[in-house]
DNA sequence: TATCAATTACTACTTATGTGGTATTGCCCT
DNA sequence: AGGGCAATACCACATAAGTAGTAATTGATA
């Protein structure tokens, strides 16, 4: 059985080379190539794909907000960003949306073969650097440079905050007055500029 | 020059298999292999090793506390936890406190010396399962119990309340009363069991 | 040593939030 | 037709949170 691969990209060119790398590989096969989002979202859905191979910087639509729609509408078909930016956000956006996979369009023939049935069997091709920025994101930002406004002391007091305690439960926990807890709240609000819990919160651990 | 490659793992077999491994393939040394994370810290941080491969499933302190610890030491050094299991929690504990990359056991010698080079020219190897794994947590989970809970209309006022806007506010952008807003949070925290807009919040995005 | 920042603490006041009770309307489902 | 739920809306009260001003103590540092 032959992985059906679907392509989406604007560059004739590319269309074409990465068509023929596939179609002249054992085990893959693709009849199918799209110029445009708009063009791929009204024959995809029906075709049962494997595997789709989407550009991001396509003219009109582009290739992530593709994958938003698409990818509800055929869930088993698994989508890697095949793209020549490697832009923090669209990674983010694109597997925000349900991509799988990221490639940059330097990745070698053999190497774009590998991914499709990587990313058939269960796993997540990505260029390294991309995975970098990936794995990156989970370590906590303590360069936070909002963080980095605040004493030890406010740190510790934020963190209750995050936890949802209130002044006069924070107050017992570290055996200050409720009044002590107020002042120091305060003053995590002045050196944030927030005026309240909520947006003290989303300002440091961001969202 | 010669990648230097540093071992933290408690069965001798693999350990002085590995690094037979590395020490039989050109460009890499390995001359401090550890059967302890306890003994790792002593010698580690004067080494200024490239990468470690470190085991999860230690006796005594985890290979992941020892990344904790470790990694601030010597922030050069890049961490690949090197484990039989695909635990999520591992899998994101360890890269929160610093590692780079996550391979499982089964992974092929050649690959195990791919990654090495990888992690250190700035890559995050994985095996693919564990990428995979890294990947889907990005998707937002609207499979979330607790969201399911809640009517379209609450959902869409707890939002609101996540970006930290008050009563009022949340009133005037959906163009109703704000005792209707009230009625809303108050069924909201009904749902959750939760009494105030911090809990609720951690309840349903999590922390 | 003089100064500054961090931490502690209090008073007083205002506004926002949480809680309890109640009610109308419209829709879906049986 | 009636039961149930979602969405709307109001009142009243209690408590939590935010704002403003002030001040003592301590430790680090210029």
């Amino acid at each position: 059985m032959k992985l059906k691969i679907g392509i989406v990209e604007d560059e004739k060119q590319i269309r074409d080379g990465i068509s023929m790398l596939i179609n002249g590989s054992e085990g893959f096969v693709c009849d199918h190539v799209f110029e445009s989002a708009e063009k791929a979202m009204q024959i995809m859905p029906s075709l049962d794909l494997d595997v789709v191979l989407m550009d991001i910087h396509l003219p009109g639509m582009s290739g992530i907000e593709c994958v938003e729609v698409m990818k509800p509408l055929c869930p088993a078909t698994q989508f890697i960003m095949f793209t020549s930016y490697e832009d923090t956000d669209s990674v983010f956006n694109a597997l925000k949306v349900g991509a799988t996979g990221y490639l940059t369009k330097t990745t070698q023939p053999s190497k774009i073969l590998d991914a499709l049935v990587d990313v058939y069997k269960g796993g997540s091709p990505m260029s390294s650097h991309i995975a970098r920025k990936i794995v990156t994101s989970f370590r906590p930002d303590n360069n936070n440079a909002e963080l980095q406004k605040l004493s030890v002391r406010e740190k510790e007091i934020l963190e209750l905050l995050a936890k949802g305690l209130r002044y006069k439960e924070i107050a017992d926990k570290l055996f200050l007055s409720t009044e002590t807890v107020r002042t120091h709240i305060r003053n995590i609000y002045e050196k944030l500029q927030v005026n309240s819990r909520t947006d003290a919160l989303n300002k440091v651990f961001r969202k």
